[in-house]
RNA sequence: GGCCCCAUCGUCUAGUCUGGUCCAGGACACCAGGUUUUCAUCCUGGUAACGCGGGUUCGAAUCCCGCUGGGGUCACCA
């Protein structure tokens, strides 16, 4: 809502041809040690995970590090939409989004206008940063490649590719791909491919182990067995993930190339590929992969998961969902593989009320989570700053500066780390506790107005700003910030008085409570304006007036008031809910006090 | 299964490179106390780990080997 699409911007025309001529003269080229140019490329096939927000956190972090030390620092985004059946615009719209929100600003790629500032841009004019722009970019290269005879055309259909492979399964050997269109003459395979014969291109690997100088995990050298002449160029023209991400670190000038583990065993083909063009190689940091508490990978599944037990639980076999039929409902619970849309997801476990794993950056937002705090916490899986405190405990809570101050490569852990929720939660609780009153006003305003309605229409900005000081000690994210407030939202006539509670404050002993209530009702006129302020001194007033403790007479309101012994501080507690409903709830629980049909 | 990566409290981690100052420090969680009109916050204290087996060494969490365990990867996905 608060992103302007200027996608526009950033479809100008190729200008591939100068950018080519002038990649080896550039000043900022991976040569030049005093410039880092990290990238986030994510394929626009779902909302941003919360594992690829960390990637891209550890990039900017690594990209203004140099900035801040004087040196040439940027953090660029790409978008590799090379899979054309999976990529989406209304994606990429949303990751873009979700980086903006974390405050992970880009300094090149596409433009997007976030709260009232300008992000991304092409002023090197190495753009555009969409791959699915940059066809003609790949195929020179590919050309090239196979004018050197690095590469070559391939005839096979996948469905030959495919039962060859199944072949070397049953015979229990590893499959490689046999390099037949190699059988076919050099200039034959030319001639077909020239007329226009469906073929892949293929790179011809080198015989020779290949070493990666892995900056967290050292050198990983994996010998030619491990390798076969892997696809560059699909059927459909496009170029594969490892062509187009090598061809495009090297034309944008990335320096140092921070991606998952999960890439490390690619890192030897893009080196092959960066040999047979004749290109530098950037400095890699493959970054430990996140898991979830039981060692599960983190997946959008596990909202599928959750919401199919839930549904199991409550014994539900028809679609509860308008828009989604009951045989589709039938069909996606019997497949673990299925997943609905996020917003039937979402409607489900509202109906259901089951809270859904958080697993996109969004997941989060909805939840009530702070940017500063999963940034942090993010941050700090996998990274370790190595400092202390004055009070001589590590170093563990900072803000974005401090991160983009500090980070390096030799803080980080190489091991898996699992994703503490609970942990996540104490920061965010710490981080909203720290927010001024004006602030978590604010931010808890906006929060409901994009997720929460009833919350919204129950309470003014102005409401908030005075439940501020209560509100914010008392939860851990923006969502449960409701909770603490629950008593406002029922209606002074269907408070529900807890019964033990409601014996132990007013009847217990020489019933005081009771009779405190009775003359604190008659008080009320008096407390003038009724703001936390003025009743917390009308409390304390009338208490001296009385000579009994606060407890004599706060536990007494407060159930009264709540019907239960937990709420906020007297004060917001009754302001909330204004002098007319103070007395009314009061009044109505005397009546219930002194009726002899009051249980237990 | 082949190849590759990894291994300290329940979890995230410091310490490992440059063996002794580590009967292993911090954080979250948990437990116990304290402050407080309730709750929450806050404060104090506590429980809790070097995966196993061999070496090397006067001495190993730290170095070497093996095992076990976890993960990644083996696509015309990225």
């Amino acid at each position: 809502m608060h992103l302007l699409w200027l996608s526009a911007l950033a479809r100008g025309p190729l200008r591939s041809l100068r950018r080519f001529g002038l990649l080896n003269s550039h000043p900022m080229s991976a040569s030049d040690p005093n410039t880092v140019i990290t990238r986030f490329a994510p394929s626009p096939t779902g909302h941003l995970h919360i594992g690829g927000a960390r990637t891209a956190l550890l990039c900017w972090a690594y990209a203004q590090r140099a900035l801040k030390e004087g040196r040439n620092g940027r953090f660029l985004l790409r978008i590799e939409d090379t899979d054309q059946a999976r990529s989406s615009e209304s994606s990429t719209r949303g990751i873009l989004e979700d980086l903006a929100w974390l405050g992970i600003d880009w300094a090149d790629g596409p433009t997007v206008e976030y709260n009232g500032h300008t992000i991304g841009g092409d002023e090197r004019g190495v753009g555009p940063y969409y791959q699915s722009q940059r066809l003609d970019l790949y195929n020179q290269h590919i050309d090239k490649l196979i004018e050197s005879d690095h590469a070559y055309p391939a005839f096979e259909t996948p469905e030959e590719l495919e039962a060859k492979r199944k072949e070397a399964i049953e015979a229990k050997v590893g499959y490689k791909y046999d390099r037949e269109a190699l059988q076919i003459p050099r200039e034959e395979r030319m001639k077909r491919m020239a007329a226009g014969e469906p073929h892949v291109v293929r790179l011809k690997m080198p015989d020779e182990p290949i070493a990666v100088h892995d900056q967290i995990l050292g050198d990983v050298t994996v010998g030619p067995d491990e390798f076969d002449d892997f696809i560059i160029r699909k059927r459909d023209g496009f170029p594969t993930y490892h062509l187009a991400v090598v061809v495009d670190d090297a034309l944008m000038g990335v320096t140092h190339v921070l991606r998952g583990q999960e890439h490390l065993i690619n890192t030897p083909r893009h080196i092959a590929i960066q040999q047979a063009l004749g290109f530098s190689s950037p400095t890699y940091a493959h970054l430990p992969l996140i898991f979830n508490a039981d060692g599960s990978k983190m997946s959008k599944r596990d909202k599928d998961k959750t919401a199919k037990k839930a549904v199991k639980d409550a014994n539900l076999s028809t679609s509860p969902i308008e828009g989604l039929s009951d045989a589709d409902f039938a069909k996606w619970l019997k497949d673990k593989t299925r997943q609905l849309p996020s917003d039937q997801l979402l409607t489900l476990a509202g109906m259901l009320r089951v809270h859904l794993p958080e697993i996109d950056v969004e997941d989060f937002r909805r939840a009530g989570y702070l940017p500063e705090a999963l940034n942090n916490y993010l941050a700090l899986l996998g990274w370790n700053p190595k400092a202390k405190n004055d009070d001589g405990t590590d170093v563990e809570r900072f803000d974005m500066d401090y991160l983009a101050a500090n980070y390096s490569f030799e803080g980080m852990g190489k091991g898996q780390a699992k994703f503490d929720r609970v942990k996540l939660l104490s920061f965010n609780g710490d981080a909203i506790a720290q927010l001024s009153d004006e602030e978590f006003a604010k931010r808890w305003h906006q929060w409901a107005t994009s997720y929460d309605a009833a919350l919204c229409a129950r309470f003014s900005a102005a409401d908030m700003l005075m439940l501020a000081p209560a509100v914010k000690t008392r939860c851990k994210t923006l969502a449960d910030g409701r909770d603490v407030v629950g008593f406002a939202f029922i209606a002074d006539d269907a408070i529900e008085y807890d019964g033990k509670a409601l014996h132990k404050a007013l009847l217990k002993g020489d019933a005081k409570g009771l009779e405190m209530l009775k003359l604190f009702v008659d008080e009320l006129d008096s407390i003038d304006p009724f703001t936390p302020e003025a009743i917390e001194q009308g409390v304390a007033a009338f208490c001296e007036k009385h000579e009994v403790g606060m407890g004599k007479v706060a536990q007494p309101i407060r159930v009264a008031v709540t019907g239960g012994p937990v709420s906020p501080p007297l004060g917001q507690t009754l302001a909330i809910i204004g002098k007319d409903a103070t007395r009314n709830r009061i009044d109505s629980c005397i009546r219930n006090a002194e009726s002899p049909s009051q249980a237990t």
